[in-house]
DNA sequence: ACCAATGCAACCGTAAAAGTTACGAATGGC
DNA sequence: GCCATTCGTAACTTTTACGGTTGCATTGGT
């Protein structure tokens, strides 16, 4: 794959998943539409299921399955669920030589993390069913 | 450094320059400011000059200057100006096996191409200049 | 002529993420 | 009880993006 494809991936699986709710997907059958491998779909499903998007079952009829109804899962579950922070920097070791600079960064950083912020609320404006239906 | 450095860099360049929009400046300078090396910073600002955000003067006296003035340089600007896509997949080479798969796939891709717009729109309300200042 | 600066190309090092393999644990069918 | 199936996870390899580095041509002021 390439880049952002967690999020890509996390998207596409859960809205194909939308369209039938009640049944059970392996990681294997997931793979296969995404055109990757079962570990790497186990390890962004993972993160959904800690986040309680989705639930697991191990065993001979295990698999995947939704845990909310499609309707009740916004962009924004999945894009925290999964860590994402595609705006703000990450930055907890700056030390900038004097303290104006200092306050400078301050202020990038403090920006980039409203735009992080308004970002994640219109990822809430839009829920799986949204993306599968219109 | 490390991820989204690039557009951290560029901000904060620019919201320096802002102090003092007459002043010319060297890769070195900004370099030594921003902790990293004279050519990284060119690289970034040369994007920004095909942009029309700054010019850039070679020879003995030359260096980097604010193309216009801070508060008409909004973040959009910058951002369009690295090419950067956060939010958005470039795909370009998909097929997918059956066109149910496809047009699913072109779903998502077009949601996430609506998020990346709406970013632009929120980058686009917020200046250099209100960056520096407030 | 000299020096200081950009512009640019080519390379190296590294870190993040996908891909792969392997194995253990759990679960249901027989 | 046995066995196939599936998740869970760890370890490793491969790929890729990007910052960093070096070198050199070009430009322009002194």
């Amino acid at each position: 794959m390439k880049r952002n494809s967690r999020l890509s991936l996390a998207l596409h699986t859960l809205s194909h998943m939308a369209g039938s709710p009640d049944r059970l997907r392996t990681s294997s059958d997931i793979a296969e539409h995404a055109g990757t491998n079962p570990v790497v779909v186990r390890r962004v499903l993972g993160k959904l299921r800690e986040a309680g998007l989705l639930t697991s079952e191990k065993g001979h009829a295990g698999g995947w399955r939704l845990a909310r109804k499609p309707q009740d899962i916004t962009l924004a579950d999945v894009y925290l669920a999964l860590d994402e922070r595609m705006v703000a920097t990450d930055e907890t070791k700056e030390t900038p030589t004097c303290s104006v600079e200092h306050a400078l960064h301050e202020r990038v950083s403090g920006v980039l993390e409203e735009i992080e912020e308004s970002l994640v609320r219109r990822l809430a404006e839009t829920s799986i069913a949204e993306v599968r239906g219109a």
